[in-house]
DNA sequence: TCGATAATCTCGATCGTCGAGAGATTAGTG
DNA sequence: CACTAATCTCTCGACGATCGAGATTATCGA
């Protein structure tokens, strides 16, 4: 390989380093805006997630998705229900569970801001054609894979 | 458009939602194994940045860097100075300033996590050929550019 | 029923961050 | 040259997020 081509792939990793800046700094705003910590943003968002695939998230789980200790979710969730954002719900079926379920207006904020942005990201790549998308989808695994790989200490190509 | 493109972008950006979670982890990695929180490795990467432009980075422009207060920026350096990744450097020409500059095992510490990385992103990126980097490459440029405006509440298109 | 298990909460302590203000140094002005 | 304003960093006291340990409540199997 040349130099060149090197260099271009290191431009390539300081600019998705750029935007992972740039996507943190949306999150960032969401808390400032409406009084919440990253902790708490992190929380909605795995609450969100959930419930977009139809589970409806418990105390513990919660605390295991933002790893978190369970003293630390009580008073994350107590911030949360105080503002509005959570009810806690005892589950029917095993009575020792809390399920936390999003307020309709924490929903919406949280569709307003976060869906506001894939929309301006989708109409970011109306320019592209299947082929080129492809190709980004394609780099996006590759490198989402091997950075997996790189977290677990393990060696880099397969 | 279809609805199957508008499904492929919205695909496109979980895919990039789920890169971003991955590198947080990186850093998070990194943070746990040196006994760091996540500020602490923000301004090392921001000094460290600062340190290949040429540039060495008073304490208040680190400040400015990771968004802390004056308060917080001498508990951040105290903090760093006394497990020995940072010295501070009072500057000859302006007494009044604080130079920071990492110690080599920091210096060496960040090469490794995070170089090692970007040479995994670069190895990943071996298969590509020049013109599908290209197409990757305007598309981390749009998907910033579009990422910014949204940050600044600017309309999405240009 | 009773002990084991699981999920959540309470309490006290620790650590990171901040606001206000002090101390030190420099730049500007008469 | 003295004096004042501006700049940079640090100290102090307070607050909030998090944690570890243990208490509390609910469920399940023997």
């Amino acid at each position: 390989m040349t130099d060149d081509a090197a260099r271009a792939r290191q431009e390539l990793a300081l600019l998705l380093r750029r935007l992972n800046v740039e996507l943190d700094a949306v999150g960032q705003r969401f808390a400032e805006v409406h009084g919440l910590n990253r902790t708490d943003v992190r929380a909605l968002v795995a609450i969100m997630d959930a419930a977009r695939r139809g589970e409806a998230l418990t105390a513990g789980r919660l605390g295991e998705a933002v790893d978190l200790r369970s003293a630390s979710v009580t008073a994350l969730v107590d911030r949360l229900e105080k503002v509005g954002h959570l009810r806690r719900v005892r589950d029917a079926g095993d009575r020792r569970r809390i399920g936390l379920e999003m307020s309709e207006s924490a929903m919406a904020a949280g569709a307003e801001h976060f869906g506001g942005l894939a929309r301006d990201l989708s109409a970011a790549m109306e320019r592209y054609s299947d082929d080129e998308l492809a190709v980004v989808r394609r780099w996006l695994e590759d490198m989402t894979a091997a950075v997996m790989r790189h977290s677990r200490g393990e060696p880099p190509a397969p």
